[in-house]
DNA sequence: CGAATTTGACCGGCGC
DNA sequence: GCGCCGGTCAAATTCG
């Protein structure tokens, strides 16, 4: 986990103090002091961190007094050390639980599937839900976690986000692969980023050469073709998300004097995954970039990350949609019922043609200067400190499983906010954090891909991707 | 020189 | 039917 730039002094000064966290601290400060000494001549004052002002040496009195400003700021760093290891402990225990849970989930996910694949997933992911609600966040985060890998794996068993083929023939179950495969007017058969291919069954339909027609929301499903769309301040042209990708067009698009460049990823033949990047009409300082597909080829870590935020925010936005003919028709109600406290953070979009979730990272760009306001979960990644990030996660796998379904039961619709501990010293280093957009983009991503995780493991079959990973890799970017 | 980007043309959907 | 619009194509251009 790294925090700062690589060409950052602090991130010198972090490696410095990683590097002898090991030692003792009386080596440690054995070793400083070693190297002051070169500098004095007295060493029987050299545990004094005062002057006495009896030293009739200027020289040795300024040394004494840059060695005490020097050990106090090494039992701060020290202090801070311990800190981040802490974290660091505490984030790599939960992946570890995660990981177990996810496990488990599987195995009994596939007996649940010999008896009622649906009904039983589904009362499973509910119940789950009510007694993870009150838990504290260690606990909260496995279990939303595997809750929201139930929801979704009853709707949308067949996403797939790697190696596996999105052409297969099982792509007719899923709303969002089934989209992606849809021919377009042209050459591409795996486009459908356009509009003509969105809202037209009979298209969708007559293009796809696997219409086995499953049923009506098999027909409804099509007509749907979710995107996730992620807000970030970035002055760079294109949020770094370890993908490669390729220019193919850029237009003007109504009501926004910047343009929309259109991507498509390069990393495989045949990818469809495409992404738009806008800079928001109101704010330039914000760039909205929006992915639509699934990658039909493995990705690397450091792609892990955003790629799983698509499929799994798409994933969740259908399989909550589908499963309400409200939250079909009627946006605006889907939004508040599922995101009754997150708008800042997730949303589903009203007016967008097609369902689209919006994670928005440009809220509070400095935590030490804006707090959640009263009766509103401090969901921006920035307002809470890092201390938190178990609480972040729980509450973000809390609300996105709120998003995988309607059908989820009334008393889920008021959840406890999570307290965010309040620590100076976490404080500050969220704000260093928060200060690079790359990393907020990164951290986002990384929650989001640990909450489709589940689902893209079991789709992979590469469980050895991790938060951990996602987020450093991206942060280094 | 190959890859990536730019940019005007093209296409289909949609509203009038 | 026409024009607008979003999305894509592909030749031309630029870049490394």
């Amino acid at each position: 986990m790294n925090f700062f730039p690589a060409d950052d002094k602090s991130r010198v000064l972090l490696d410095s103090k990683l590097a002898s966290r090991n030692r003792s601290p009386t080596k440690l400060d054995f070793n400083v002091n070693t190297g002051l000494n070169l500098l004095t001549t007295n060493s029987s004052s050299d545990q004094s961190m005062v002057d006495d002002g009896a030293s009739p040496n200027p020289e040795e009195k300024r040394a004494k007094n840059e060695r005490a400003v020097l050990q106090a700021e090494l039992e701060r760093l020290k202090s801070e050390n311990l800190r981040l290891k802490d974290m660091l402990n505490q984030v790599t225990s939960n992946y570890q639980a995660l990981q177990m849970h996810l496990a488990t989930l599987i195995q009994n996910q596939k007996a649940a599937d010999a008896a009622d694949p649906i009904e039983e997933k589904s009362a499973a992911a509910q119940e789950k839900v009510r007694h993870g609600s009150g838990c504290n966040t260690n606990k909260l985060v496995p279990r939303q976690f595997m809750d929201l890998g139930l929801a979704t794996n009853a709707n949308t068993d067949d996403l797939s986000m790697s190696s596996s083929d999105g052409r297969s023939g099982e792509q007719s179950r899923s709303p969002v692969t089934t989209g992606e495969v849809a021919s377009s007017k042209r050459h591409s058969p795996d486009t459908n980023w356009s509009s003509n291919n969105n809202n037209k069954v009979p298209k969708l339909g007559s293009s796809s050469s696997s219409s086995s027609a499953k049923d009506a929301d098999q027909t409804e499903s099509t007509m749907r073709k979710a995107r996730v769309s992620v807000r970030a301040r970035s002055e760079a042209p294109m949020i770094t998300d370890g993908c490669q990708w390729r220019k193919y067009g850029q237009k003007m698009a109504k009501g926004n004097p910047c343009p929309r460049a259109y991507y498509r990823c390069t990393m495989a033949a045949g990818c469809p995954v495409r992404k738009q990047v806008q800079r928001c009409a109101e704010d330039k300082t914000i760039l909205i970039t929006t992915y639509e597909g699934n990658h039909n080829h493995p990705l690397p870590p450091a792609a892990m990350a955003m790629a799983s935020t698509t499929s799994s925010a798409a994933r969740m936005l259908l399989s909550g949609s589908m499963s309400s003919a409200d939250g079909l028709m009627n946006p605006n109600f889907l939004a508040r019922t599922l995101l009754p406290c997150s708008s800042s953070m997730a949303t589903i979009s009203a007016s967008a043609p097609f369902p689209t979730v919006t994670l928005d990272l440009t809220q509070t760009p400095n935590p030490l200067f804006q707090r959640p306001a009263a009766g509103h979960f401090p969901i921006s990644f920035a307002a809470t400190p890092p201390q938190s990030f178990p609480q972040i996660f729980g509450h973000a796998l809390y609300n996105q499983s709120k998003f995988s379904g309607l059908q989820m039961s009334k008393d889920m619709e008021a959840p406890p906010p999570p307290p965010a501990l309040q620590n100076p010293l976490a404080d500050t280093l969220s704000a260093a954090i928060a200060s690079d957009p790359n990393f907020i983009a990164a951290l986002a991503t990384a929650m989001t891909s640990l909450i489709g995780g589940s689902h893209h493991q079991k789709e992979n079959g590469n469980g050895s991707s991790n938060v951990d990973n996602n987020t450093t890799s991206n942060s280094q970017q």
